[in-house]
DNA sequence: GCCGTTTTCGGCCCGACTGTTTTCAGTCG
């Protein structure tokens, strides 16, 4: 896929033009379009250059650039640009508090062309005395540099949810906060995470930065302040703490759930109404009234729309379907009847299925499908033929002295690397489920994966293809898939695509979630459990799904126990 | 560079904190 490439380039552009000084607009028109073109599920090498120019923010001249370089490989105006300015001074831009005019200035003045050269510069003093900087910034950039060198980029959700918890707690415990709420990208929900955002409301505001600068999670303050203070944790991750009086947590909390894009198109538009949006609530201009503000729903309301969920603010056409009445109605967690992707210890898991009942049981579901690996996976414990049938006709006998709870007798099947399955039919049809997935040949060319896959899913008897991408966010790369070939022949055979829950896979991602929905594919959400406590990562799996868009009505297990086996049984092709 | 039930030209979101300044520019989110 071009797309990730085109809106690095376009990012780069951006950045270059800030050193330069170029128009402000510009550059945010460069960074719109690479966030967009990056969050496309279509490859833009297959989009017309007319089609192109209907992505939000590709106008005539982004598309011809666009086509560029899917045509030829390159970009004229980009290599242009960069014979401008020295591509290690673009890097520099991310020692954290120096920004572009900085950059330039050190540049010019001192000939610093990237981080190497600024290091050496800082650590002999030489950067005191230019306009605006002294000892004290100079001391910011070698801690920024250090900052950089260990750490760079984003962290998985699932690595930064827990330690936000625990920041939460701790505040929860100490400061004397009322309201206390997650905002930033993880109250959407994203699959990686840059920095922890906090909002909190209290009477007290300087006590309870004084508490959060003080946990015994901080390393080290990089700002603090009355409403806004920002610390890096032990684990090396970023929180910034907001405090807002009572009356303004709502359009506090809108504002710093973001994204930033969601954003500014409300403002814009409340620019238009002659209303101003900022972190204290929504105001009219004329008369500085202010028309709302402690709930974030006032935002909403007032600019003519409904509520729109954390998941899908991200300016990719929420906004829009919101004013036309056209906002889907999201899944939640009460929509979830029971998890489809469960192991037990007789292959990698660590619970019985007495155990695993009682667990499922206390989370409210109605049933739970037993799936533990097949026999080709050995180092999993996978299930000769003959195990997995005597697992059939025990789960038979006890789902006849279950009350109110049922178990669905299934396997995940390993799709072998040529393709095969790892269980004959005759074994399959006895089965309630059967999930199928790839657990070996991750370097077999796209091709080949994606055959494996779509052979997998012409099986009448395969119910569920399993985290589709094979991805550890952070961890390991997807191996090479065509996508929307396995959602297209998904669609076709009726199989459903799995949203694995576990919380660095995430795989089904959300971008692809919402194609599955556009394309009319069914969705499962399963949390992929081998020990119980994991059974609780189908808020994860949720989070995902919502952010695709997915409601109620795409997703398997919202159905009821009877409406699902009809469904499972429903598969063209099953006797 | 994009975009249009006020506009095809002239707009384009808003505020906090820091370090350097004697009133503010730069950076960040």
């Amino acid at each position: 896929m071009r797309n990730q490439e085109v809106a690095r380039i376009f990012n780069d552009i951006a950045d270059i033009l800030e050193i330069k000084g170029d128009n402000p607009f510009r550059i945010r028109a460069y960074r719109r379009a690479a966030q967009n073109v990056d969050g496309l599920a279509k490859d833009v090498a297959e989009i017309s250059p007319e089609e192109l120019q209907k992505i939000p923010g590709i106008g005539a001249d982004l598309a011809g650039k666009v086509h560029e370089y899917v045509e030829t490989g390159g970009m004229k105006f980009y290599d242009e640009l960069k014979k401008e300015v020295p591509s290690g001074l673009v890097n520099i831009l991310s020692v954290p508090g120096l920004g572009p005019k900085t950059a330039r200035l050190l540049y010019d003045k001192l000939h610093i062309k990237d981080v190497d050269d600024l290091e050496k510069y800082a650590k002999e003093g030489k950067l005191k005395g230019l306009p605006g900087i002294q000892a004290k910034t100079e001391e910011n950039i070698l801690k920024g540099i250090a900052m950089i060198r260990r750490h760079t980029g984003r962290f998985p959700l699932g690595r930064v949810l827990p330690v936000a918890e625990g920041i939460l707690e701790k505040l929860k415990e100490k400061a004397p906060v009322i309201k206390l709420s997650i905002a930033g990208s993880l109250r959407r929900w994203k699959e990686t995470i840059q920095d922890i955002d906090i909002l909190a409301t209290s009477k007290d505001p300087h006590k309870v930065m004084d508490v959060f600068v003080h946990l015994p999670q901080v390393k080290d303050v990089i700002m603090k302040g009355p409403t806004k203070s920002s610390i890096i944790t032990t684990e090396g991750t970023q929180v910034d703490l907001r405090v807002v009086e009572e009356a303004s947590f709502g359009a506090a909390l809108a504002y710093f759930t973001g994204s930033k894009e969601h954003n500014i198109r409300l403002r814009e538009m409340a620019v238009k109404k002659g209303l101003k949006i900022n972190e204290y609530g929504i105001f009219d201009v004329k008369t500085d009234r202010k028309l709302g503000g402690e709930h974030e729903e006032d935002v909403y309301q007032i600019l003519g729309m409904p509520y729109i969920p954390p998941e899908i603010r991200e300016d990719t056409g929420e906004i829009e379907a919101a004013l036309e009445g056209n906002l889907p109605k999201l899944i939640g967690m009460k929509d979830i009847k029971g998890d489809l992707h469960v192991h037990t210890k007789s292959s990698d898991g660590s619970h019985d299925i007495q155990e695993l009942i009682e667990a499922a049981k206390a989370r409210g579901y109605e049933y739970i499908a037993i799936t533990d690996h097949s026999k080709g996976l050995g180092v999993a414990g996978g299930l000769s033929v003959e195990q997995v049938l005597e697992q059939n006709r025990k789960i038979q006998a006890l789902n006849k002295k279950l009350r109110g709870f049922k178990l669905l007798s299934g396997t995940e099947m390993d799709i072998k690397s040529d393709g095969s399955p790892d269980f004959p039919d005759d074994v399959l049809k006895r089965l309630d489920i059967v999930i199928a997935s790839i657990h070996s040949g991750f370097r077999q060319s796209k091709e080949q994966i994606t055959k494996r896959i779509v052979s997998a899913m012409k099986n009448p008897y395969v119910s569920i293809i399993a985290h589709p991408t094979g991805r550890l966010i952070g961890e390991r790369d997807a191996y090479e898939v065509d996508l929307e070939e396995v959602l297209k022949a998904a669609k076709e055979t009726g199989t459903a695509i799995e949203i694995n829950a576990y919380p660095l896979r995430l795989d089904l991602s959300d971008m692809y979630v919402r194609k599955a929905k556009e394309m009319g594919v069914a969705l499962a959400i399963n949390t992929d459990t081998h020990v119980i406590y994991q059974f609780d990562f189908m808020t994860y799996g949720i989070g995902t799904a919502r952010r695709g868009w997915a409601g109620k009505k795409d997703v398997l297990n919202t159905l009821g126990y009877n409406a699902l086996m009809k469904r499972l049984k429903g598969k063209a092709g099953f006797p």
